[in-house]
DNA sequence: TGTACATCAGTGAACGCGCGTTCACTGATGTAC
DNA sequence: TGTACATCAGTGAACGCGCGTTCACTGATGTAC
């Protein structure tokens, strides 16, 4: 087989001015390459390069190695889960809702993009600083959505939302990690399930005025 | 520098018939490599022979290749956690305390040996077979534990304490992973005091007599 | 007591592989005159 | 309108490296006769 040449025919070069495509050409192969591992190792240059159809140099015209693909990589991942975050995010008035909705959200991508997920988060990440940024973001987004419920009583006022925040996301990232990892333990219920009465739990929601999501036991087994 | 042919010189053989105590020692390499490092790809066969001081040939007459001597490591990281585990949970009578000792234990051990950890819990631990059964043994000491609490009138009723063990193992999962990976993230408390309140809340923990971890604010930062 | 042999605990050289990285290059396309 | 030149978007060969793995080996020690 000769897939490797015969890829590397395939691929028209850009347009004069329009370089710059392949930038984006090669963080995407280097993203499916991660989502489909889930682990960082995985990405080579010269296995980002096979993928595109490219010869490895050429990806030093657009990044100065291995490192700074990584990185942007994960701003890549950052930034589409933060909208398809401010998309699902529309539309939802009552407080409680929103906040389990939003959580809902976090561990769906989770379970979505497992590969993404638990490399953006890892210790191999290479974005502590952007990865503080837009965390930083989403975190101040939970912090108000658990300080809405606490003001229209929806929540126990004991605990300081930004702190909240934190358990919250602790929590859910345990959640969404072991389902990814582990998902043959034998979890009492699905992740959303396991996700509304975590943070039900822990932010002390007094339960919505629809659905009930309080104290009481679910379909746990027993 | 002539470290490697140093190292291979000091080393003396073993006596005749003991040649098994290599094994020990390329394991504990091994383990070492991991604890420094948290990702097993720093594990190779060169690197762990250099680190014994040994050739690395000499490793096939242990261990088949990398991954039988990786899953060697995680059984004796789990090995030593039970250990430790039961060394903690010696003389506590109080079925509260107990309760949270065990789960400070957990976090205490990630803490101290991050690499292990989040090697033992990932997706690359070879351990699965393995770890579901260590694994298990510590989740249903834990859902004993969660019994005993509700037992003596201590804990919610309402959820079956077997899925409870899932809740709080998958939260301190979480919280230890994300004390490990984030460091500098602002957090609200230490992880002794974060998984204090994770449990209390999550399995309704009605207060000890003793110490009153119940629902009240602790030093959580406003 | 001596000696041939078997076993044990490793070694050292060599292989092919994929990797990051460098270097000089190619060929198409736009641009100044 | 023609042509020399600059720029752009890459390529292909080559390097040294560390890796897993193989193979035949070495030298010490126990054991059978």
């Amino acid at each position: 087989m000769t897939a490797t040449a015969e890829t590397l025919r395939d691929r028209p070069r850009n347009p004069r001015g329009e370089g710059a495509r392949l930038r984006d050409e090669i963080i995407a192969a280097a993203t499916e390459l991660i989502e489909a591992s889930g682990d960082s190792t995985q990405v080579t240059l010269r296995g980002v390069a096979k993928k595109v159809g490219i010869a490895a140099p050429s990806i030093y015209q657009h990044f100065d190695g291995t490192e700074e693909l990584k990185l942007a990589v994960v701003e890549r991942m950052f930034r589409q889960f933060a909208s398809k975050r401010h998309v699902e995010r529309e539309g939802i008035d009552d407080p409680e809702e929103a906040l389990l909705s939003g959580c809902q959200m976090y561990c769906r991508f989770a379970l979505e993009h497992p590969g993404a997920y638990r490399f953006m988060f890892s210790h191999e990440s290479p974005a502590d600083g952007r990865q503080s940024a837009t965390g930083a973001a989403a975190i101040s987004r939970l912090t108000e959505s658990i300080r809405r419920c606490q003001k229209s009583g929806r929540a126990s006022v004991l605990t300081d939302p930004r702190a909240l925040a934190a358990y919250v996301w602790a929590s859910l990232h345990g959640l969404a990690l072991l389902h990814i990892n582990t998902p043959n333990f034998y979890w009492p219920a699905n992740l959303e399930e396991m996700t509304t009465v975590t943070v039900t739990r822990l932010v002390g929601l007094t339960g919505s005025p629809r659905s009930g999501t309080g104290d009481r036991p679910r379909k746990e087994n027993t």
